[in-house]
DNA sequence: TTGGCTGCAAATCTTTTGCAGTTCG
DNA sequence: CGAACTGCAAAAGATTTGCAGCCAA
């Protein structure tokens, strides 16, 4: 699932023009940070980011990727997602449809997908409930056909 | 839906002889533990296990708790779920059907809920990818009546 | 007896926060 | 200029682990 570059661009936009409604400053840490985050076009930790962010700019700190992170989930550009381990992953939510994962537990390995069907049992349910939804996490977790295979 | 004490010797007895299997020691505080955790019947965090446990015998350590707790998991005994927070919560798998969640991000209520359809389409999407399930976790986050009603 | 447990405290690990200096607007 | 941001290091919180003594089998 290639990102393209027009899409990076138009996403980074709206952070921007988010950012200067809440008198949030744009500084080049941001910049580097989004831009590898929106490029990655996957899950990934905060660590992950750091890396990625570093290759650019050596001397972004940890803290920095976190407060960043935080304030993409924040203006609904990124969601936080728990993929087994012990630490969060986050992702970019593009253009993209929403998915959910399929986490294999022997090598780690996450497919996505998506599945309508599922999304309305699910708005069914919450109604019922009286609820009003806000979000959701669906993560099967399972083997993956190489490790299960002989 | 509270758990009668049938059940809950039905399921230490399955703990216990499980462990004997395995070698594993059934000390006075696993004991304990198992017990205070059957009984609570819902799902709680390890703190708030730990804090029933002490009521017992108050001379319980937290690392024995989290050492119970994954052995529980291993088992099969319990489930580790996410609800929200940044501590991880734990269930007992009674006799019980499985079941998802429906979290309010305002006052934390749980409820919980079960899904004929959305069991069937997951094994359907896991089958198409070829993975052996495991176990799932579905986890809605919204509003509840309460919270949202004027 | 003896290897698996236990409690405690120290260690990990991820994420947040305080602070002094820096920079965007 | 001044408030918001940054990196660093320390703090916080959850969970795990090392260790010396303990106890179930």
């Amino acid at each position: 699932m290639p990102v393209t570059n027009q899409l990076v661009i138009e996403v980074q936009e709206r952070v921007r023009s988010e950012a200067k409604r809440r008198g949030v400053r744009w500084t080049n840490q941001r910049q580097v940070i989004v831009e590898q985050f929106l490029l990655s076009g996957e899950h990934l930790t905060a660590d992950a980011l750091l890396a990625r962010a570093r290759e650019v700019d050596s001397a972004i700190g940890a803290a920095t990727v976190y407060r960043t992170l935080n304030l993409l989930v924040e203006i609904g550009v990124a969601s936080r997602v728990r993929l087994g381990g012990d630490s969060a992953s986050f992702e970019p939510i593009l253009g993209r449809t929403h998915h959910d994962h399929l986490i294999c537990i022997s090598c780690g390995r996450v497919v996505e997908f998506e599945d309508e069907a599922i999304e309305k049992r699910q708005a069914a349910i919450v109604k019922k409930h009286g609820f009003q939804i806000r979000h959701h996490r669906l993560e099967i977790f399972g083997v993956c056909p190489v490790c299960a295979g002989g």
